[in-house]
DNA sequence: AACAATAGCAACCGCAGGGCT
DNA sequence: TAGCCCTGCGGTTGCTATTGT
């Protein structure tokens, strides 16, 4: 069995106090990220560091942007979708400003639904054939979907086809099948902190004042 | 105005992967 | 090489706000 992160007698839970913000942000500010498991006890905050991870990564980060999604970043977000599966963290990070939960809640409450109103499933975004198409018509975005899913040539075998929840179609030929996309799917440090320990270490030195406020 | 249903979002949980010893 | 630790990720839950009746 594995350690519980944190002692749970001793943290708080739920929503996170001004006060509880401002500590964190602070001691992020003068310290840097990492070291989660460390930070509520140096930070005086009653949290695990799970949860102020989180909360920094997903709430606090300076470079957040906040908001409604535009109408270009919901396309992203579907034709990344479609290719990647549930990869949240791998479609926020084509996303500037914007976070892995915040891209699932948002794919979750409107996309989702949006996809299924257009007769597309959104699991494989494959033409739901059940469904009476909606009569206005696919919009360009929705036939351009269901275009993916009849490829002139398939590049494997049929089971790729079956995608699952997790599945991308056709991880290995993204930029042939979505010429307009350009998909640098390579890992990369990223700009801020979405990403895990590599960069943290990366980051570890020129943290301290490059991406924090002033 | 009161209640119920639904939507939206923040936060939690458990698991998996990678680094370190 | 195995085991531990830490971190990140995706799924899920639960609270709050909004909308409908």
């Amino acid at each position: 069995m594995r350690k519980p992160c944190c002692d749970k007698q001793d943290t708080n839970k739920g929503a996170w106090s001004k006060q509880e913000d401002q500590k964190l942000i602070d001691y992020i500010r003068k310290h840097g990220e990492g070291c989660w498991r460390t930070l509520p006890q140096a930070a005086g905050l009653a949290r695990c560091g799970k949860s102020c991870r989180l909360r920094w990564i997903n709430y606090l980060r300076p470079d957040l942007k906040r908001g409604n999604f535009a109408e270009d970043e919901e396309d992203l977000i579907i034709k990344l979708h479609a290719l990647l599966g549930n990869r949240w963290s791998l479609i926020a990070g084509r996303l500037p400003g914007r976070t892995a939960n915040e891209v699932k809640n948002y794919w979750n409450s409107h996309l989702r639904r949006k996809l299924i109103n257009m007769g597309i499933d959104p699991k494989n975004h494959r033409l739901h054939h059940s469904l009476p198409h909606n009569s206005t018509g696919a919009t360009s975005l929705g036939q351009q979907l269901v275009d993916m899913n009849e490829p002139a040539v398939k590049p494997r075998g049929d089971d790729i086809y079956q995608a699952s929840d997790a599945g991308s179609c056709w991880e290995d030929e993204p930029c042939r099948l979505l010429p307009d996309l350009n998909l640098d799917l390579t890992m990369s440090i990223p700009s801020s902190s979405s990403s895990p320990s590599l960069a943290n270490k990366a980051n570890t030195e020129k943290k301290n004042d490059s991406e924090l406020p002033n």
